[in-house]
DNA sequence: CGCAAGATTGAGGTCGTTCAAATAAAGTGG
DNA sequence: CCACTTTATTTGAACGACCTCAATCTTGCG
């Protein structure tokens, strides 16, 4: 019965807004450690002997191929759980996108914290299963959507994540562009016609965005 | 300790060839259910109420955008488990591509299950982490490949998958084309370019590829 | 204020798509 | 076993969405 009990995604169960927010690490966590920006929590190919649960701020998980293209899995929240893998090493690159705080856990210890505390277990699993559906809804995205539909979907999780009607992005549009896989270019031209059409509004500082129009942003997003 | 064990995904724990494989379900599962080519397994937007293993034969999981754009999220070989979701719903649609048969296991039985076989729990756990894993790396696929890379890192990992050098494709030119975000005279160009480049040899029948030239094939895959 | 970094805008090029036709393969009924 | 149909795949030509390259604008910071 415990797996009908999953909430839909880990980042459901931490509401996580992106603005700072209180967060109780589980039992066997480390002290908070602290990230600046751009800094690495870890890096594709190293061993992975610790896995992380991000306390406050946020973090862009990405690989890269051998001429320098990246593209970034997933953007993360207060809550999320990165850099738990399958395999001995990292599979992705782990970097704060603002300073960040991090509580590690011992992957060895792991049986042993779930046996402690079924509460982790099932936050783990839903994690999980949560990161194969985003990620399978973020194909989509990548492989039949054209730019408009993408920056509309981003922008559309986005604004959910955060709760109202103002996204403050803690992402440039070169790590945008890299998640949508896009250029930074078809980025800025795209929410320049979301605003033409009265979808959004991009004041000066261009990192807020301010949803004007949810029902219209959701049609294009499909 | 347990974590460490895990395998880095669930078809290397099962070799799964292409061909029929023979497979031991585990207890408390149901009889074989065969389905064929081209028939529904589940639905996305059914409740959940089952989930399958697959004990031969090949399936499709994708995704449909309201117009009738298609994703292909992956394919699925025997020894592999389809239909384990996050939400009380299906969040995509399964379908055979070849005559398949399937073990069923009620998702409310599953928390008995992995309690009398701790095998099932570390397999389902690797396996959902060998989901994450080829997802992640199908994102690079969909967002930044060209698409003679894409075709060229579809036939990596099914060469790889079917063991030799010999590689019999289950799916259409189509289903390439919706899991690799292209079209289907694309990929035929594509393949058309691998076979001129001889890296590739495609005999009459357009379903069996030999490959000629394995470090070509990898090297263009990135 | 002046500079560096990030974002936007413009013009032209390219890769993959679209539309169309040809070819090949697999099935169907006589 | 062979015409005939149906379906899948390949090939060709023209188009278009997004990319590339370049210039301009904006913002934040020392």
């Amino acid at each position: 019965m415990a797996l009908l009990q999953f909430a839909p995604s880990a980042s459901t169960i931490v509401p996580s807004p992106l603005s700072s927010h209180i967060f109780a690490p589980f039992p066997q966590s480390s002290p908070v450690r602290h990230v600046g920006k751009d800094e690495q929590i870890f890096i594709e190919g190293d061993e992975a002997r610790y896995f992380y649960q991000i306390t406050e701020g946020a973090v862009r998980t990405f690989k890269l191929l051998s001429d320098g293209r990246r593209q970034i899995d997933a953007f993360h929240l207060p809550g999320d759980f990165i850099g738990f893998e399958a395999g001995a090493e990292f599979s992705s690159t782990a970097e704060a996108l603002v300073p960040t705080g991090l509580v590690s856990y011992r992957r060895c210890r792991f049986s042993g914290m779930i046996a402690q505390d079924p509460d982790l277990a099932n936050l783990m699993m839903a994690g999980m299963l949560g990161a194969v559906e985003r990620a399978q809804a973020h194909m989509m995205v990548l492989g039949r959507k054209t730019a408009l539909e993408r920056i509309a979907t981003f922008l559309g999780l986005m604004v959910e994540r955060c709760g109202g009607r103002v996204i403050d992005l803690p992402m440039s549009r070169m790590d945008i562009a890299d998640h949508l896989g896009l250029t930074i270019e078809t980025v800025s031209r795209s929410m320049t016609e979301l605003e033409r059409r009265d979808i959004i509004h991009i004041p000066a500082h261009r990192r807020t965005i301010f949803v004007r129009n949810r029902l219209a942003l959701a049609d294009l997003a499909n």
